[in-house]
DNA sequence: AGCGTCTTTCATTTTTTACTGAAACAATAA
DNA sequence: TTATTGTTTCAGTAAAAAATGAAAGACGCT
């Protein structure tokens, strides 16, 4: 039904959107966002028609994915073509992109956040102390944020997460 | 001393790339880092002197950040110029960003959700099971998650989520 | 009103990022 | 081995995003 497929567009095309907005590839959440709502693996075929794009625009996103560990390849026996099939838990999802994310640019921003506060390590003039506090004061929090996105990733449900939240506020 | 200025570059020109890739523009981020990290507040002048870059820039960006909330602008009494300063206090930077992209994209991306599983309401086929199971498990995730955000944003301090994070895992 | 200082806007340019398509490569089948 | 089918790469191109700089606007002072 035309029904059915103006829904889908519309929600490829939002995740899409929303993808760029936090940094993601815009071409790379369509993908997501088809693979997650399609049962049978679709093969990259499959996704250039659907999305209208190049064979090696999807191939390039496609493996993107694999790498984040969002999408897997499908081989059918007796058949050459790759499928691919995304992970529809959305909970696993969430920690998915958690792990990456926090592997990728957490963790090394807190490095670059340590280093610059040793590089001023001896030096007694105000601004010297300013800088050395606000650095220090944000790598604290990010270590801090770090881990408890460590431990929320690593918790099995999302039920739990909210039920800890009921002792905040 | 040349060491500091090396330490405030390096943490300038990171917390930019950060934001890039975070889905912020890399000037915006240059300039809030800049502000975070300098006591007296700053003139336009100074920002544009500091990261050259052109007026034009720093004005838009300087304005993009105060409709953040992330930076106030200051006037000196019998001054005209314009000083800008950065709120320093991490957990309430954390607590004005969350509250903005909440606002900003996980709003309307929880809308656009929910309206593309209405549209789908009526229809019997397997696709349209599939999506609208997909659609509905999306948006009560985020639902929850905005909630969870919620509340972490509105609580006074940083200390208290690691707290009610001991009862995970 | 006229002048100096500072702010704002926006058409153009530059830079960055993403995409295309064709060629090279790999694997299997005939 | 050669054809066939599918994958991978990447130089060149296109599109999107951000930055520039100059002109226009605003404000207070004399």
């Amino acid at each position: 039904l035309a029904q059915l497929t103006a829904a889908r567009d519309e929600f490829v095309a939002q995740w899409g959107a929303m993808g760029s907005s936090w940094g993601i590839n815009r071409t790379m959440a369509q993908i997501h966002a088809l693979l997650i709502i399609t049962t049978p693996p679709l093969s990259t075929d499959d996704i250039m028609e659907e999305l209208k794009i190049s064979r090696g625009n999807a191939h390039m996103n496609l493996r993107e994915l694999v790498g984040w560990g969002l999408v897997r390849s499908v081989i059918r026996k007796g058949e050459r073509k790759e499928y691919f099939e995304a992970e529809k838990d959305v909970w696993k999802m969430f920690c998915i992109i958690v792990r990456e994310r926090k592997r990728r640019e957490i963790r090394p921003a807190i490095n670059v956040l340590k280093s610059c506060r040793e590089r001023v390590d001896g030096l007694k003039s105000p601004e010297a102390k300013v800088f050395a506090a606000q650095t220090q004061a944000l790598s604290e929090f990010m270590e801090m944020a770090d881990g408890v996105l460590s431990k929320i990733a690593r918790s099995e449900q999302s039920t739990v997460v909210p039920w800890a939240l009921k002792f905040l506020t």
